[in-house]
DNA sequence: CGCGCAATAT
DNA sequence: GATATTGCGC
């Protein structure tokens, strides 16, 4: 009970104080990382070595609360070591090694955690959630004296009582401020707020404890080989990594009294709560939900953003739904799955299978989506295309021909089946680039989700968002990988939009069209190539027929106007 | 009631 | 300025 006044004000602002011990061969690195945790007012102490980082630890016990440590590519004894001699210590490991079985060491050797580098404010941010974790899972008799006031302090705020310690609430917070109990207020405002279980990637205000199914994504995020979701930021892993309160704490608000925790984002007060309801129907987080069309199928709600729920007020507002990178693929698939003919708002939501989400906010999406779908892509499909290829070179921007908005009203001619993964412009920008969306998503997500991207780099990123070269007019080379092949060396690679320079006669190339075909065929929600233009229908099945596919999948065929 | 679109709010 | 939410007609 060293618990003075004073400590206790020391944590109000909870990670606040917080000392950690950053152990990292790389300097570089370290210096980012102890950047971070000190704008979140962690106090961080660096160490080169993990000789230097035990003594430290050893020489004054209770210096550190929680400790950050590398494992290197191949030194990684070193980490090991320290693993094993800083028992007493809160241990998370990370690395940019993402094989398993060093995890798997790591965890067993007594890491709470192990996190890929590098680590995201997010990542960073949730640390304390150990010390807490350990604050109240040690024996009163065992507690650091760094780790009592921890828990004194969260006990004192959440006002529980100990079962073995001392009940002794040094401060009686009002209760105002830390309502365990969440008045289950799911009343409010007429019934349009659905009762958000979980919200889904939605504000996730810490709620550390919440339902006990928490996928140990920590370990698993060692990813196999999709080279794609390098960037990956979950925050999940630590946030249900585990719950402060085993039983002594009620479920309930996080342990962070409400002051301005981090100072970066203090606004951010929009913990709803809801209980959780039960929908018997969706249960996120199940593997392999959609189609995928081969990409990494890993799929963490709950995004970042650092809402600790300023526990204080139970402001239920207006859930404000940020579609995340995880989100909106969600929905791209989902709308990819049902084809744009049924690509209806409570279809998509159901396919989606997020809590909380309400059908308005994928209408809402889905309306955005559409949009972004009709001016973006025309838009490169022009540049991309001139349009008759010989008359309309002076301006391919300005002209508009006649396809060029596949009208939403017409549903019936096959352009309104678009959605490829990919809203913006396929070829203008360079896959990293962030058109819409993420504005405030940090510079650490890297290029991972959104479609944008390069979906799939086998097949022509272009088939179905841009004709490109894949039809038997334009024989503009893009500067995609696919077409490199046709690259003149020498030749303008003006990106995109290049006059025909020199257009050397590329051939519908049989191959390619094949591709293409089978491609509709297989993927019939899929956009046709716009490159076939306005009869592109006929053109498709003029080609479909040319390759002696006679049947059409009832998706094309069904919401293709005129049999006659 | 649900969808799509426009207006409005943040 | 962009994005999400709300409102409204169909």
């Amino acid at each position: 009970m060293v618990c003075t006044t004073n400590d206790l004000q020391e944590w109000k602002d909870f990670p606040k104080g917080l000392r950690v011990l950053l152990l990292d061969g790389d300097s570089i690195s370290a210096a980012e990382m102890r950047s971070k945790l000190e704008a979140m007012d962690y106090i961080v102490s660096t160490f080169c070595n993990e000789n230097e980082a035990l003594t430290a630890i050893l020489d004054k016990p209770g210096s550190f609360h929680v400790a950050i440590v590398e494992v290197g590519p191949n030194d990684s004894h070193g980490s090991f070591k320290f693993l094993e001699t800083a028992k007493d210590l809160p241990t998370i490991m990370t690395s940019n090694i993402h094989c398993l079985s060093t995890v798997m060491k790591c965890i067993a050797l007594g890491a709470v955690e192990f996190l890929r580098k590098p680590l995201s404010e997010d990542k960073l941010r949730n640390i304390w959630q150990h010390v807490v974790h350990k604050a109240f899972n040690t024996k009163s008799s065992f507690l650091s004296e760094s780790l009592k006031p921890v828990k004194e302090s969260v006990v004192s705020m959440l006002q529980l009582q100990l079962e073995n310690g001392e009940p002794d609430n040094k401060i009686s917070v009002e209760t105002e401020n830390v309502s365990l109990v969440h008045e289950n207020d799911q009343h409010s405002v007429g019934s349009d707020k659905y009762p958000a279980p979980s919200t889904p990637q939605l504000k996730q205000g810490a709620r550390l404890l919440d339902d006990g199914d928490c996928q140990d994504q920590t370990n698993c995020s060692t990813e196999k080989e999709s080279g794609e979701q390098d960037g990956e930021s979950k925050s999940v892993e630590t946030t249900c990594g585990e719950s402060i309160a085993e039983g002594t704490l009620q479920e309930g608000e996080p342990p962070i009294p409400g002051k301005n925790l981090i100072k970066e984002e203090e606004e951010s007060a929009d913990g709803f709560k809801n209980e959780r309801k039960a929908s018997p129907h969706q249960h996120n987080r199940d593997g392999r939900s959609n189609i995928d069309g081969g990409g990494g199928g890993l799929e963490n709600l709950s995004k970042p953003s650092v809402n600790n729920s300023s526990g204080a007020r139970a402001n239920r507002k207006k859930m404000k739904v940020d579609w995340t990178s995880e989100l909106h693929k969600k929905f791209v698939h989902a709308v990819e799955q049902l084809g744009v003919d049924q690509a209806i708002p409570s279809r998509i939501l159901e396919l989606m299978k997020v809590d909380g989400l309400t059908r308005h906010n994928v209408a809402s999406h889905l309306q955005k989506y559409r949009m972004h779908k009709r001016h973006i892509l025309p838009k490169e499909d022009e540049r991309r295309w001139p349009h008759t290829r010989d008359v309309m070179q002076r301006s391919y921007y300005p002209q508009r021909p006649i396809m060029a908005f596949p009208s939403y009203h017409s549903n019936h001619t096959i352009s309104t089946a678009p959605i490829y993964p990919m809203w913006g412009s396929p070829g203008g920008h360079p896959a990293g680039v962030q058109m819409w969306g993420s504005p405030g998503y940090p510079a650490w997500q890297p290029t991972d989700n959104w479609h944008w991207k390069q979906p799939y780099l086998g097949m022509p990123a272009d088939t179905w968002g841009c004709p490109v070269m894949t039809t038997p007019h334009n024989p503009y080379p893009s500067f995609h990988q696919n077409t490199s092949g046709f690259h003149h060396a020498g030749a303008v690679h003006n990106n995109s939009c290049g006059i025909s320079q020199n257009s050397f006669e590329i051939h519908p190339a049989e191959e390619v069209i094949d591709k293409v075909v089978k491609e509709a065929i297989s993927s019939p929600w899929l956009p046709l190539p716009l490159g076939l233009k306005p009869p592109s229908t006929e053109s498709v099945l003029t080609e479909l027929s040319r390759q002696g596919i006679s049947r059409i999948p009832p998706h094309i065929d069904g919401s293709n106007h005129h049999p006659h």
